[in-house]
RNA sequence: GGAGGGGUUCCAGAGCGGUCAAAUGGGGCGGGCUGUAAACCCGUUGACUUCGGUCUUCGAAAGUUCGAAUCUUUCCCCCUCCA
């Protein structure tokens, strides 16, 4: 069989229910179509749990599709209430000029490519939804949706079964979501909306209202929810997000998250996240569980930090973990000649290093036997740290649990 | 607008005048076992401490009391039902 986007799609996973499969199909086969994904502009950057959508608009690249990123400004300004327990906070306008700012760096990582014809496409729903006029919406769109059907949709009805309260403006979410896809049809000659599953109301509400407004045939299509084995939410971890964004997450603990993956999503991971060939997936899939890791971390680390920052993190992660030596890449805290000579105790060195956030956790961390010196444990919470405890370079490596190493440095 | 129910430590959820820094579960963190995995077991889970204690917490403020998460008053917020 040929391959096509919606081949690959489905083998690597990423498909979980379309509109309209077999004409979406035929139309993809028979020309290059823009598709595009909303994303959220709540947080300054973006992390792990969007990435599959960043990979969808990449596969639509590797097939000549041209992706178009929606920032919204408008309906972040709105809060989508799609598995959403709470209300969220109301950003500033500001704030999220900046987040869309800051965002869109991400996407031109991913998507980054010389050719114009598949070059993404950014727009800010704002532009149309900022100056709506509310009178004319509500005849010429809000006509076209009945509470009866509205009431229905997972994202309200979950909400209402909850008996948690649910807000006219997050209500509207969805006829917004749904007008941003008429929009973009109109203006950009967009023919396909992808999202995550929990946004399949709010991708069937835009193609009806583009099908009852213009009679256009349009086609949306979602990705699975990824759940971990363990049955957690991908892409947080216990310390916060997995973002794709040095500033937030070091290339070295970015590289960490994939080294640290479950047994049993190893391989879902390696085909959802790496450009890897599903050929030689189906080939490597029973190597050494661990060396499929370590390939699952350079190649996503590679991906977004790029080939060296990978390496980097690699050969750090080696050093700290099988040779118990001191890597490069790990946070590095520099401190003065004096505080050593006038004496510095265990636990506030702990805390300048930032491992853990009060003197009361680092004793109880070092009576449970969590911090070490250069790999001894430390077991006396008076322990004084002196020159002795420095290599020849200056350095000495203090460590909190097996995973979070620093190296402090004299200075 | 009327009637009721409620706001407790990261979350859920007990406590309902002293023995409460607050049961229990989840989550987190650390240790053990391992493979930087999972499962399992153990410890720990407000802050500061000269390890004797001290300080700040139970929506907010004021009050009753020797003593309040627990009682009273006012205020704020949430939910349910009725209008």
């Amino acid at each position: 069989m040929e391959n096509s986007f919606l081949l690959e799609f489905k083998q690597r996973d990423y498909f979980n229910q379309c509109t309209n499969f077999n004409e979406l199909e035929a139309l993809m086969k028979k020309r290059k179509i823009r598709a595009y994904i909303g994303f959220d502009c709540t947080a300054s950057s973006l992390h792990v749990g969007s990435l599959l959508q960043i990979m969808c608009l990449r596969m639509l690249q590797k097939y000549g599709h041209q992706p178009i990123i929606l920032l919204g400004g408008g309906t972040t300004r709105i809060g989508d209430p799609s598995g959403k327990d709470e209300t969220r906070k109301i950003l500033s306008e500001k704030e999220i000029e900046k987040n869309i700012k800051n965002i869109e760096k991400v996407f031109k990582i991913y998507l980054k490519t010389n050719n114009p014809k598949i070059k993404p496409i950014f727009v800010n729903n704002y532009k149309w939804l900022g100056k709506l006029n509310y009178i004319k919406f509500l005849r010429e769109i809000g006509k076209h949706f009945t509470i009866n059907k509205m009431l229905s949709f997972d994202s309200v009805k979950l909400r209402l079964e909850r008996e948690q309260s649910l807000s006219y403006m997050e209500f509207n979410y969805m006829i917004l979501q749904a007008y941003d896809f008429l929009e973009l049809n109109k203006s950009k000659k967009c023919l396909m909306q992808i999202g995550g599953s929990d946004q399949w109301g709010n991708i069937v509400n835009g193609v009806e209202l583009i099908k009852r407004y213009s009679g256009k045939q349009v086609f949306g299509l979602t990705t699975p929810l990824i759940t971990l084995s363990s049955g957690a939410k991908m892409g947080k971890t216990e310390k916060g997000a997995v973002w794709l964004d040095e500033k937030l997450l070091k290339p070295y603990d970015y590289w960490q998250f994939w080294r640290n993956t479950d047994d049993r999503d190893v391989e879902k991971f390696l085909k959802m996240f790496t450009d890897i060939s599903l050929e030689k997936i189906e080939k490597i899939k029973n190597n050494n569980i661990n060396q499929l890791k370590i390939l699952l971390a350079n190649e996503a680390t590679t991906m977004l930090h790029g080939k060296r920052a990978a390496l980097q993190a690699e050969e750090t992660a080696k050093k700290t973990f099988s040779k118990g030596s001191i890597g490069d890449d790990l946070p590095l805290i520099k401190i003065k000649k004096q505080n050593i000579t006038s004496g510095i105790n265990i636990i506030d060195l702990v805390i300048i290093s930032n491992l853990l956030n009060s003197k009361s956790e680092v004793r109880r961390t070092i009576k449970n036997k969590g911090i070490k010196i250069n790999n001894e444990t430390v077991e006396d919470e008076k322990y004084l740290i002196s020159f002795e405890n420095f290599n020849k370079e200056n350095i000495l490596k203090l460590s909190h649990g097996k995973k979070n190493h620093v190296i402090i440095k004299i200075t």
